[in-house]
RNA sequence: GGGCGCGUAGCCUAGCCUGGAUAGGGCACCGGGUUCCUAACCCGGCGGUCGAGGGUUCAAAUCCCUCCGCGCCCGCCA
């Protein structure tokens, strides 16, 4: 980690904020006793938090050094010779041109073990905010089930929603559902018919192919790829459609329209759920209309200086003052048949998000970017001064190249991932343990499989593509999401049989002297800056990281650290593992994967 | 063509915002480890022109420019 993203002030909530002030301090006064002028905020501005070899935190003397005209070198020595002696930080050397800082082992460890175990499920959280936000993700289509492309926005916008309340913002999910458009309307369209009177390419494409009982997003969105199909050839149908479209926009739809999409809804978010992501609210496209928001966008567009009436009455904004690329700057708002598009509506939805929260995060695919851009425009055309947050993720793409696609056939569904995961993950439970109730090995299993899903796809940054490959999604060793649960599992053994499952957890932190422990004692101090730091930035990817951190070192320390087998180490040692699954099982409610206590 | 994003060992990936000391991990591969708290683990080894070139700087994977490759977008679709 860089100085920036650790810049710890708050010692409520970090256990290296007193130590990092003790440093800034040191050297103030270091560098007046050697007639150098430098400010704390250009000390800290210059740590290297990263620490290495020599210490846990470093200061470059370069730039000091040109300021003050002399050698780095010369100064670093200086600076290290002229630090006062200062509780908690142990060391003071000069290396070259940096001047090296080692925290006093036991202070680390007393500051970070009372911490973690007196927060317990709040280590990691930040000072509440009074700044509200709104995470809106996944917004995928009630069309049929998810593909694991669709999945990776479920997985980014409920870790980022995660992140966010750990840091401290009130948040809000939401899940944006298009009820207006084609799509939608394409599925009511087949499902109005009777299935005898379905075109026969259509009929032929579903026949055979549905399985008894199978779950409404499946059932449903089956004749979807066929119709979507079908439309193409057939001009007549596609007008059928499109008086759809219409009498959505107009207030008349088809009775059975939104239990349809209800319906294929439910069995989207069911699949949702077994990850462990759920929506505070879901928002139908649909009400925009019907209350009247979208009208009065329109209306406020139509007085723009920026807007232009077509010879067909359509409306369209000219938004090349907004920077956008020259082939974009004609943006239609309003259909020659007065109906509205997608982004008018979306308007209309983010002017209610305004309204409502102080932040409004959208977590898009990059093939949104442009309509990002457009909104942002459009946002400022009706006049709403803030924009969106916009976290923006890269597709994940199939072995032989190209997006997943339904209709290519090319989609991996979520719930096959799934089962297949939940397949291996069994075999692997009954493969050592043979103790386990069927129950216990199926809850297991389905914990296993989902953690190893969610990490699989959170683990990589969202501006990087991610290529889908079955043996990578459901690798259940090292950098994985079963790897971190089995640590927390293991962490927990050895507290269930040292009959420590609860606290208090009393401990001497001088005994906590060996190099894995102090090892150890260091990533679990790094936790709140690292939440801090992925809500800040929306990398959430770096807590999947942090999590892999903090299982490798644990167990490192674990082989090389006897625990309930010690001396006079052994209770403190249990405070160490209890502050180690304590932030671990934290972690993991971050990236939403189950806590399991034995595996 | 224009705009945006990505390019780090055989494969995957961190670090890039905010430039600092031998570029961290993982998979695969090779060699070890279980009379001991869960071997979904640990220890050691192998493997790098950080896409290419130029520039800025005491210092560049990181900042700037050019180029190459890949992806996406450029609808009165969503």
């Amino acid at each position: 980690m860089s100085a920036s993203q650790e810049t710890p002030s708050d010692s409520a909530h970090d256990p290296w904020a007193p130590l990092l002030d003790a440093v800034v301090a040191g050297l103030v006064h270091a560098a007046t006793a050697v007639g150098v002028g430098l400010t704390a905020a250009t000390i800290r501005d210059q740590l290297n938090l990263e620490g290495g070899a020599e210490g846990d935190i470093a200061f470059p003397a370069f730039r000091a050094a040109q300021a003050a005209g002399r050698k780095p070198d010369e100064l670093a020595g200086a600076l290290a010779a002229a630090f006062p002696p200062t509780p908690g930080i142990a060391s003071v050397t000069a290396r070259g041109a940096y001047v090296n800082l080692r925290a006093d082992n036991a202070e680390l460890a007393r500051a970070t073990l009372s911490l973690v175990l007196s927060r317990g499920g709040a280590y990691g959280e930040g000072p509440k905010s009074s700044v509200s936000a709104c995470v809106e993700h996944t917004s995928a289509n009630p069309t049929g089930p998810f593909h694991i492309g669709r999945v990776r926005n479920a997985i980014i916008g409920d870790t980022l929603a995660r992140a966010l309340r750990a840091s401290g913002v009130p948040v809000t999910t939401q899940y944006y559902l298009d009820d207006m458009g084609r799509q939608a309307a394409m599925i009511t369209w087949i499902w109005s018919k009777p299935r005898a009177e379905w075109p026969e390419s259509i009929r032929r494409a579903v026949d055979g192919e549905e399985t008894p009982g199978e779950k409404p997003d499946r059932h449903r969105g089956r004749p979807y790829p066929a119709v979507s199909a079908y439309l193409k050839e057939n001009p007549e149908a596609r007008d059928e459609v499109a008086a759809l479209v219409q009498a959505l926009e107009t207030g008349h739809p088809p009775e059975r329209h939104r239990a349809l999409a209800q319906e294929i809804l439910d069995g989207m978010l069911a699949s949702l759920g077994r990850l462990g992501i759920f929506f505070d609210e879901l928002v139908w496209e649909s009400d925009f209309v019907r209350s009247g928001a979208v009208d009065q966008v329109l209306e406020r567009l139509g007085k723009s200086p920026h807007a232009v009436r077509e010879e067909n009455g359509a409306l369209a904004i000219d938004t090349a003052s907004y920077g956008l690329p020259k082939e974009s700057t004609h943006v239609v708002v309003q259909r020659g048949n007065g109906t509205s598009l997608y982004v008018t509506r979306d308007i209309a939805y983010h002017l209610e998000k305004f309204s409502r929260f102080d932040r409004v995060i959208d977590v898009l695919g990059q093939d949104h970017r442009l309509h990002a851009r457009t909104l942002e425009a459009l946002l400022a055309e009706v006049g709403e001064s803030r924009r969106p947050s916009f976290v923006i993720y890269q597709d994940i793409t199939v072995p032989e190249g190209g997006r997943m696609s339904t209709r290519g056939g090319s989609a991996v569904w979520l719930d096959q991932l799934l089962e297949e995961a939940v397949a291996r993950a069994r075999k692997e439970v009954l493969l050592r343990r043979e103790d386990l109730a069927e129950a216990d090995v199926g809850r297991i299993a389905e914990a296993v499989a989902a953690g190893a899903i969610r990490y699989h796809i959170v683990r990589v940054a969202p501006e990087k593509p991610v290529v889908f490959r079955w043996e990578d999604a459901l690798s259940f060793e090292g950098r994985s999401g079963p790897f971190v649960q089995y640590s927390y599992a293991r962490a927990s053994s050895v507290l269930r049989k040292g009959g420590a499952d609860a606290p208090p957890y009393p401990f001497d932190p001088a005994l906590l002297s060996h190099p894995d422990e102090a090892a150890l004692v260091r990533v679990l101090a790094r936790f709140p800056a690292a939440v801090a730091y992925a809500a800040r930035t929306a990398h959430v990817h770096t807590i999947a990281g942090y999590a892999h951190d903090l299982a490798d070192q644990f167990n490192r320390f674990y082989h090389a650290v006897p625990v309930l087998n010690s001396g006079v180490e052994r209770e403190s040692r249990i405070a160490l593992v209890a502050a180690v699954r304590q932030t671990l099982g934290n972690a993991l409610d971050l990236l939403g994967l189950e806590r399991l206590a034995t595996m």
